[in-house]
DNA sequence: ATCGGTCAAGGGGCA
DNA sequence: TGCCCCTTGACCGAT
């Protein structure tokens, strides 16, 4: 079991992905920009090992504007060297990795501008996997998408979909449930059809279910995992007191982490600690296990 | 110096 | 149909 936290690290005195707007494009901007980027994950990576952090997930703007019209610029075969050499990293250490693009990948989205856009997106980080020479058991995590008042036709246009992604995307491509719309059940359907690994969103359950106890949800999301794909990933967090159902808490509680593990039974997987301080509170969860 | 609107990209809920 | 919300944090620019 690995624990781990999203994208940025307040610890370590490295600012990666910085605000970059299309109005300030430039090529210039964009090679400093990636460099800079690949510089704070060396050392974000070097802060998770001494500290036991083994499961990370990169940050999707690691390359600003990458699926973008505007970049013109080949960084795959300008920073290749470099990917290369972080990639060897993670694989000497036994880091596990994910990504994790933002709501605006739709593969079931009813206008198939919007789906095209999305396939250059998962391509974008599918490359960057890619580059980094690891294997499938690193992730990209999408949700399935948009409804349209129509679950169960969305629910076959993302199969359908899917099947005409290309194989590096396949392999690589996880779905979580989600708080809103597509719950754990909804996303077995189309495990059954595609084979997609499902991630369990611990908070996103809680909000959104169909009556499963949790330690069963676990367990079912835990057997849609294949052999290639590795452990299952989980992310866990907890409800921000007083706040909104499916916000997430400000700093973990490690009563209900610890009544969550006790929940798992013989399962083993990987934690992504979804908390807004970070890596304060994958330290302390990591005390724990 | 400070503060808040804004940023490539979408969808859902509600009035 | 139009507006605000989700969710993120840094930064741009107005004051």
């Amino acid at each position: 079991m690995k624990i781990g936290y999203p994208c940025i690290n307040r610890t370590v005195q490295c600012l990666g992905n910085k605000t970059f707007r299309l109005k300030s494009y430039s090529e210039e901007k964009l090679k400093e920009t990636i460099q800079n980027n690949l510089n704070c994950l060396d050392k974000i990576l070097e802060f998770n090992l001494s500290h036991g952090l083994m499961f990370f997930r990169m940050a999707s703007d690691m390359v600003p504007f990458a699926s973008h019209p505007v970049c013109e610029f080949s960084w795959q075969t300008e920073f290749q060297e470099k990917f290369r050499r972080i990639g060897a990293v993670i694989k000497a250490h036994g880091f596990r990795i994910s990504m994790h693009p933002d709501q605006f990948v739709l593969i079931n989205a009813k206008d198939i501008n919007i789906f095209q856009r999305s396939v250059k997106e998962l391509i974008y980080h599918a490359q960057l996997l890619d580059l980094m020479e690891l294997d499938q058991t690193a992730k990209i995590q999408i949700h399935v998408g948009g409804v349209y008042n129509d679950k169960p036709n969305s629910i076959k246009r993302f199969i359908k979909r899917y099947h005409t992604l290309d194989d590096s995307i396949k392999k690589r491509l996880a779905l979580e449930n989600d708080h809103r719309s597509y719950s754990l059940a909804d996303c077995m359907i189309i495990h059954r059809e595609t084979g997609v690994p499902i991630i369990f969103d611990t908070l996103h359950h809680q909000v959104l279910n169909n009556g499963e106890l949790m330690g069963d949800a676990l367990k079912t999301a835990a057997q849609t995992w294949g052999e290639k794909d590795g452990l299952p990933m989980v992310d866990y967090s907890s409800q921000k007191p007083d706040a909104k159902k499916g916000n997430h808490a400000l700093s973990i509680d490690l009563d209900d982490f610890s009544h969550f593990l006790s929940l798992k039974g013989e399962l083993d997987f990987d934690i992504m600690l979804e908390i807004k301080d970070k890596e304060a509170s994958a330290l302390k969860a990591a005390q724990l296990i």
